[in-house]
DNA sequence: TGCCTATATGCCGATACAGTTATATATTTG
DNA sequence: CAAATATATAACTGTATCGGCATATAGGCA
């Protein structure tokens, strides 16, 4: 695997993904599209979040990569691009949990 | 491994945690720690950036526990408090590089 | 004690972005 | 073609935050 050098440029291509990540509204959409493909207003039901705003997380998700889309008459379905997005999560809510625990652990004294 | 699920509060932590990340001076510092402890003063030569605003970068590093602090005398150590970030960062980086390369692909045609 | 240095913090201006409303675009149906 | 529906986009507003400046805090030293 061809190791990227973090320069500043690189750097800062990173951080823009990052910061694709770093809105809960889009945590949230990526979570509801784990079960599996879904359309706009699915997504608008099951987040609770206005249509024009889904719209726009999903087509920042969709400048990175993050979901797929499927044009069928009307309707645009979303999907996973990969499973990359998750694997980040996971390795996020790992260090979470440790972080969550010695701080519990240090309020338990 | 106790997984935590993506309930609206965890997503709000996980998400925080990625804003932490998704500022380029933030991964600069972090970058540049991957060398060693490093002062303040050293991380303000290091990356060009103002002291004030290295502290400021450094107080949510450390809020998150992304970074060790170790004072001594009148100077502050900084270190990585572990390596998952970077694992966090290669992920990304992996990501970014399949990405860059479909994209240079579709332009080459 | 008084000065110097390293770091942290408060304030301010500028910028960026989430969410809302209204509207535009596009596709199906009558 | 006209109406209805799904999605995308534009304009606006409020809020958050980055970076810079000034200052506070604190430790070391004469």
């Amino acid at each position: 695997m061809t190791r990227l050098t973090l320069t500043p440029e690189v750097i800062a291509l990173v951080a823009e993904r990052f910061k694709a990540l770093s809105e809960p509204a889009r945590l949230e959409i990526l979570s509801c599209l784990r079960a599996g493909e879904m359309t706009v207003t699915d997504l608008v039901q099951a987040t609770g979040l206005g249509q024009a705003n889904v719209s726009k997380h999903l087509a920042i998700l969709h400048s990175f990569a993050f979901v797929k889309r499927r044009k069928e008459g009307l309707f645009a379905f979303y999907s996973l691009a990969d499973k990359g997005v998750f694997q980040l999560c996971d390795l996020m809510c790992g260090q979470l949990e440790s972080e969550l625990k010695k701080r519990s652990r240090v309020l338990a004294g």
